[in-house]
DNA sequence: AGCACGCCGACT
DNA sequence: GTCGGCGTGCTC
């Protein structure tokens, strides 16, 4: 076992493949596959991943690996295969799927140095760059192009007195603590003490210390306020052998300082009885399989994933919750950490690098059990994993949104396979991909449709704003509502008014009839360009004049629409001047911890109305709030996306669900232009059933999933010319690749048209079954390799989008 | 991605 | 004659 072959970090197509390396003898038993090392690729060094160990390299004129990273393989075998399923189902290089699976602290820092070949050399030097080598034998080549000494540096260079180092440096430094420990037995501790000259009086003590005490070690700290012992005191006796130092990984701890009350598990009522059952008898038999656990808003979801894993961790395995940005929702930390206390790594991305690489470390060093944790929490290198729960399971952040494109529910399911376990999904609104799975029974169905404490869902009144307008009401607040946070206020509840801030872009709606202008071909919005006064469909590529009148009702109120938390907060003082509000927006939780903050002080009742985007939507859990208000339900319902609809609904039942889950009931009003609209309507009737059976009418008739699978090529050229005639090409390459019932749709200008000065157009790809997809995909990029290098064309590709931007 | 090699125009 | 433009191709 000679030759490493290695991915190295170098994500571009050329490099896309195993180079092999020869193990240079010291580390031949050392070196695994899984493991990070440094080797010398061309002029420069950089950092790559062991994939396989061999007897014999595949080429001859092989160099030595320079530098292991890893004691233990960073990615277990089984996350290697992981990393090879991602390049397939995602089309990416490995060395990003491979970068992915890592928290960032662990990916490679390049940089340039200049340094002294040899130190008598110091004096042959030049005398315009003697100076910078008076102290030090090395020095940054960034500093060197800020002093415009290059040129000088080169010729000495040239002379062999310097040279060009590439050094390869972590982000995050793992970080330790020194323990100070006796090296001699106590009885020997003590002849040493007595044996110390007079003067040593500060040594002698520390040694009579160490000798009263059994095998401890200290820190420096406790030494000091234990013995009086200072640093210098500890370094001569280690100096002279009679103590040890000792260095111990030691984390950053997120959670510190704060204390998580132990809880017990409840009892459970019978329907939890009726969800837990199976789960459990999955996890005793160690067999693979999906369960889908569509339970109502406070149908008590969580309390069956805390018990289920109680199963797993009593089983000896492993389980990871993934939760949708875990930041937003400290009450959920709260209730793992709470059940299972150390047991549990929190990953999410209110973590600093740091931080969060200490929490890998503790799942690496197996210290924890369970993992609770945001979408790349799916990749915790766990080897005994006996369940993966993802929470939430509807939420779009499961899909990230730059390469690798995965999707975590699938990736879940991947390595669920690989360790025989099962996988929950839990949602109150189901994505429609997973409920029509768990319908033909691909996945078996828990249904949790009653509340805990018995709680009836809150009633939710619809309020049309035409009718407002028509009233003469211009403002953003229907008089309903107003009537309601008024009396919240004098009563002394709490209420949550909820803007959805997406989609402020540019639908166009009539603000008499709420009619929409959508695009013939895709039911799907138009939106609106101020150049040229035109409406455009992202998906097709149709477009049309922007009417001056309502084709429906033929009204001269049609306009665009769009709205932000501020100017709301602006209104809101003005209506009711007597209610303390307090807002959460991006402006006002940038800074780290600003969230919880906000947050704890409505809980405390600091303020009467919590004011918000989509962060407070989830998992907020507050007693006093009795009344949910949401000002514009629409705006995310004509964006030019399929899913509009779909989440719409989720959004709106989740934001629903925020309102009486205690003593107190809950009122919900929703203000919206198209109140007769399916999503909007079944809102009201807490209807999920019917929402899926009307929606997936609409996804059959217009070809979206679940009935067929998408995929979206979207190309980004300097010129716009260069954008349209790339993608007319892909697009008719396609076509003579793929299935005619394929249907490949564009290409049309991206819904974001121009970024970074680059011009995107995309082609949609809906198939149904195409096992030529993934090849004809990857010969697109084959065929258009030069074109890509050359004149700055871009091609990427996601299949299974999300957001189809 | 970097970097070197290599082949054509404007300069000491 | 050379310095330097960036096209081309390689990195185990």
């Amino acid at each position: 076992m000679n030759f490493a072959s290695v991915i190295v970090d170098v994500p571009a197509k050329q490099t896309d493949k195993p180079f092999d390396y020869e193990i240079p003898a010291a580390w031949k038993n050392l070196i695994k596959p899984g493991m990070r090392v440094v080797v010398p690729f061309g002029p420069r060094k950089v950092q790559g991943f062991v994939i396989d160990i061999k007897e014999e390299a595949d080429y001859p004129k092989t160099r030595k690996i320079v530098e292991v990273l890893d004691l233990t393989p960073s990615l277990t075998p089984e996350l290697l295969e992981v990393g090879h399923w991602l390049t397939e189902t995602t089309l990416c290089f490995k060395i990003t799927a491979f970068g992915a699976m890592l928290p960032a602290a662990m990916k490679a820092k390049y940089e340039k140095e200049i340094l002294l070949v040899k130190e008598e050399f110091r004096d042959s030097l030049s005398q315009d760059v003697q100076p910078y080598f008076i102290n030090s034998n090395s020095f940054a080549w960034s500093e060197a192009e800020k002093a415009g000494i290059l040129p000088n540096l080169q010729k000495e260079i040239e002379k062999g007195l310097l040279e060009v180092y590439y050094k390869v440096s972590q982000k995050g430094n793992r970080k330790t603590t020194r323990y100070i420990k006796a090296a001699l037995n106590q009885k020997q501790l003590l002849e040493a003490a007595e044996e110390m000259p007079a003067q040593a009086r500060k040594q002698k003590e520390l040694l009579e210390f160490f000798s009263e005490t059994e095998d401890a070690a200290f820190t420096s700290q406790e030494l000091q306020a234990a013995a009086a012992a200072s640093d210098s005191t500890i370094r001569s006796l280690v100096k002279k052998g009679f103590l040890q130092e000792e260095w111990v990984e030691s984390y950053r701890d997120p959670y510190a300082d704060r204390r998580f009350e132990q809880t017990e598990p409840l009892s459970l009522t019978e329907e939890q009885e009726g969800a837990i059952k199976p789960i459990l008898q999955k996890v005793e038999d160690g067999q693979h399989h999906v369960f889908l656990m569509y339970g109502v808003t406070g149908s008590g979801k969580t309390e069956v994933y805390l018990q289920s894993i109680e199963a797993v961790l009593q089983k000896g395995k492993e389980a990871i919750v993934l939760v949708p940005e875990i930041a937003l929702t400290p009450q959920m930390v709260e209730r793992f950490k709470g059940r299972f206390g150390s047991l549990v790594a929190v990953l999410h991305s209110g973590l600093s690098t740091g931080e969060k690489y200490d929490e890998w470390r503790k799942i690496q060093r197996k210290e924890v059990k369970l993992v609770v944790g945001a979408r790349s929490a799916i990749f915790a290198p766990f080897e005994n994993l006996g369940m993966i729960i993802i929470d939430e399971e509807h939420e779009t952040s499961y899909k990230q949104e730059e390469n690798p494109r995965y999707h975590a529910r699938d990736a879940a399911i991947f390595r669920a396979r690989k360790h025989n376990c099962p996988v929950v999904l839990g949602s109150a609104t189901p994505t429609l991909e997973s409920f029509a799975r768990a319908k033909k029974g691909n996945y078996e169905l828990l249904s949790l449709q009653g509340r805990v404490n018995s709680r009836p869902m809150p009633e939710v009144s619809i309020v049309d704003m035409r009718e407002e307008l028509r009233k003469g009401n211009r403002t953003m607040f229907s008089t309903e509502l107003l009537e309601q946070l008024r009396n919240r206020v004098e009563k002394g509840q709490q209420s949550v008014l909820f803007l959805n801030k997406r989609g402020y872009s540019s639908f166009v709606m009539c603000r008499d009839c709420g009619y929409a202008i959508q695009c013939p071909h895709c039911d799907i919005s138009l939106t609106y360009h101020r150049s040229g006064q035109q409406l455009k469909c992202h998906y097709c590529g149709h477009e049309e004049p922007m009417p001056s009148v309502c084709p429906e009702c033929s009204s001269e109120h049609i306009r665009f629409f769009g709205t932000g938390t501020q100017k709301v907060e602006e209104e809101l003082a003005k209506v009711l001047p007597e209610a303390r509000v307090i807002r959460m927006d991006v402006d006002t939780t940038g800074r780290k911890g600003a969230h919880e903050k906000l947050l704890s002080a409505f809980g405390t009742g600091e303020a009467d109305i919590l004011l918000g985007t989509q962060m407070i939507a989830k998992g907020l859990d507050f007693p006093k709030v009795t009344l949910v208000g949401v000002l514009a339900a629409d705006t995310m319902l004509h964006l030019p996306d399929f899913r509009a609809s779909e989440k719409t609904f989720q959004l709106l039942t989740q934001v629903s669900g925020r309102a009486g889950r205690h003593l107190l009931s809950g009122e919900v009003i929703i203000q919206t232009y198209t109140p007769e609209h399916y999503s909007i309507q079944l809102t009201k009737q807490h209807n999920y059933l019917a929402f899926y059976e009307q929606e997936m009418q609409l996804r059959k008739q217009y070809a979206y999933p679940p009935f067929y699978y998408l995929a979206l090529v979207t190309v980004s050229h300097p010129d716009l010319l260069g954008a349209v005639s790339a993608s007319e090409k892909i697009v008719s390459f396609l076509q003579a690749q793929l299935q005619v019932s394929t249907q490949i749709l564009g290409p049309a200008a991206s819904p974001i048209p121009r970024i970074n000065n680059r011009y995107r157009y995309q082609c949609m790809i809906k198939y149904k079954r195409e096992n030529n997809l993934a090849a004809a995909l990857k010969a697109v990029n084959e065929r258009f390799q030069q074109e890509m290098q050359q004149n700055g064309l871009g091609i990427s590709i996601d299949l299974n989008p999300y957001q189809l931007m």
